[in-house]
DNA sequence: GATGAATGAGTATTCATTCAT
DNA sequence: GATGAATGAATACTCATTCAT
């Protein structure tokens, strides 16, 4: 979870000072309302990607909290709010890594590596966290067709193939169909790789690539276009 | 049941002549059943679909129809019942064409349109009914992450990649992350092309497989490999 | 099930007549009507021993016959009513029973013998049934704490103790504890002797009468008085 | 719960004040709490007793409160729970009483008089309470052949018939029938005393331990065997 | 009269949200 | 600001009863 640890850190450290400090001097009211608003927002994060939006409840978010129901209340106005909070968040953290990749193109296969090795990362940062002792993995979310994340992918990669690729694609070429096929791709790709045992990201954006670049035909082992793209074959 | 033989007995005459006479009427009864049971089914399609399986209630579903509350568990024991009958009829449905496609394989090129243009159509035919009048699309289900539906085309195609294909891709060919992707582009498209105004599932499966056999380099208009594809350019 | 199978028996055989004969003659109707009667009734006395007045449904009654839901109500209205007449029916077949002890009244020993003998015997024919095969006991009813039989022996014991025993009790005998000592001792010797295995009301019945008339006192072994009522020993 | 350590901090301080002020204040949370699960369990004895276990609805019990339905929940798990609490409270407050009795058994008279007299005194506190002004009697319980605390009588009795008993007994004396008697007797009696207008649970107890010890021979006016055993008159 | 599907009020229970402490 | 008990609308499901066939 390298992007929280980040964020964590230095709540660890109040905590410590807390101990050792006999009287909390002012300030730390701003601290503690930080530090309850992300205990909260994490024991959501949780509680939503184990259950689901719908089956996860108000109470069991801060059960996994040492606070009160009521409190809840004083930072977020309903469980709605704070999923929505949590996928803004989550879309917050992907799009400037998206946006940057995008204004920094080179050329298509280093743009689509550099958003899929962003998006696989995330992915992985997302649904991982460290529970008692071993990293355990949280359901992936079941409840949106796309997530937040999924959306802000799927429209960087339609800006880039819209503003970078137009020239180079025949007239007609379908941007809507292709962002559609590249975010299929990275969707059910991600999804695999998380289940697998060593996630590896790097592998999963050179896999992907590959195959939105080159199709099955660059998987072909010796003889390329044989059998796998036949009917160039018959064109031929 | 001794007892009650002799009041079946005239029942159970004009029942036989029935039998005889090759007109099965159904009695109103019969019709009564079996529409309830179509309105139902239907309303709970549309209410899955509309709010995912979670969100929905019987409630909502009984309301869309002229029924009573209580009616419903004339035909379904539970919610979840109902979901099951569903999706059990919506993979029932789809499965054995694409069986079909995948015994009657000839070349990958038109397998895979075959099974693209069966989901296209199914999911047209599964995700539009006819409403008051006018064709109303239902909002595609937002719940799951597959729903029967697309597990179906991910298992076939499963099979078939690992069947057929097998010998032709490299040796270290991801079977996994192949099928994760063709699926993921039929899921995207397929969703897709239900919002076009005319939807045309034979256009989006020939994008699909083009997508999916050439990639994009079999997009680009006149020069092939040029940008599109620019690391092979680096190769050379 | 003595007192019922008199009842059963015209019933069984026009059941074997109707087999035989063709077309059921006029008269059918009345029986066929008698009979759904009794079969709802013998059902729903078996139902409510099993589970009880409120849990039993009238689903479960009428589904342990041949009719319809909808025929119940042909014969009852409400499921409070067949309740009501089985109860009456029950009270109705014991009452004259006792009502006979007491007015054939000799001494009170053989009288409380008799409505003891009565009661137990009684009370095995209620609740048991042939079931599949080998007789199977329902459980005793556990709803009512004074089923119609009950308040049937409590109220013929009332009117025996205040008529024929009033001369020879002390003026001041609590008459309505005395019938209420007595109907609990009928209440409990009944229901354990239903639980044991050759089920002998005879000596159930022996046993009552005797602790009513003798107390503890009586079942004393060798030496009565002695200290099964030490009080009395001490005062002498 | 680090975190909220230095929150609990004050609380946990004058918590301990609290302590060492030798002042448990009790907060006024506390009081409501108290006073409504006793609310909720004094209004669902008075609805069990009034309609029976399986009749008596959660919603009759906490509209005989002024509080809201889910409230009862915040301190009962389910009807079922409830009625076991009240079950097990009554039995665990009368069978102690009992247990001494047994424990310093003397004579045969004195141990059932004292188990009457506490079994008749337990029914007038458990079946009274005070409403709405006037002290209002509940109707005794319909529904259990035998509540918790008559079972506990049961078992005590048969203990004590079984122990102390079974030398002066006659060999072949039947104990469960005795028991069966005894607790009848006292279960019937009570009842009656109940409904007595004022309830004299002493008398109650003397009539039941004479009749117990002596049968209705001991309450025979003047010429004791006279007429009420006439059998063995007529035997002689 | 028999049938059995339709009805809808009723049940136990949950849970997002409020609010007195 | 934190607390956690109270709230009551909402849920899935049941069942006595009705009524068109």
């Amino acid at each position: 979870m390298n992007i929280s640890v980040s964020d964590e850190q230095p709540w660890v450290m109040s905590q410590l000072e807390e101990r050792f400090l006999a009287k909390p001097p002012e300030g730390r009211r701003e601290q503690t309302k930080a530090r309850n608003r992300a205990a909260i927002l994490a024991a959501a994060k949780a509680v939503f990607a184990e259950k689901g939006y719908e089956a996860a409840t108000v109470r069991d978010i801060i059960r996994s909290t040492d606070l009160a129901s009521g409190t809840f209340y004083n930072y977020f106005n309903s469980k709605e709010e704070i999923a929505a909070a949590i996928a803004t968040d989550a879309a917050m953290r992907l799009r400037p890594i998206l946006q940057e990749q995008r204004e920094k193109y080179r050329d298509l296969e280093s743009y689509l590596d550099g958003i899929m090795n962003a998006y696989f990362r995330f992915l992985i940062d997302e649904y991982a966290f460290k529970g008692t002792g071993r990293r355990r993995f949280m359901r992936p979310p079941t409840t949106q067709v796309a997530t937040p994340a999924q959306r802000a992918v799927f429209e960087e990669i339609q800006l880039a193939v819209t503003q970078k690729l137009g020239a180079e694609l025949a007239s007609d070429a379908d941007v809507e169909y292709i962002t559609a096929s590249v975010t299929g791709i990275a969707r059910n790709v991600g999804l695999q790789m998380l289940y697998r045992k060593p996630q590896d990201p790097d592998h999963a954006a050179r896999f992907a690539v590959g195959l939105i670049l080159r199709g099955l035909a660059g998987l072909v082992a010796r003889h390329p276009g044989s059998n796998a793209s036949s009917r160039q074959d018959d064109d031929s």
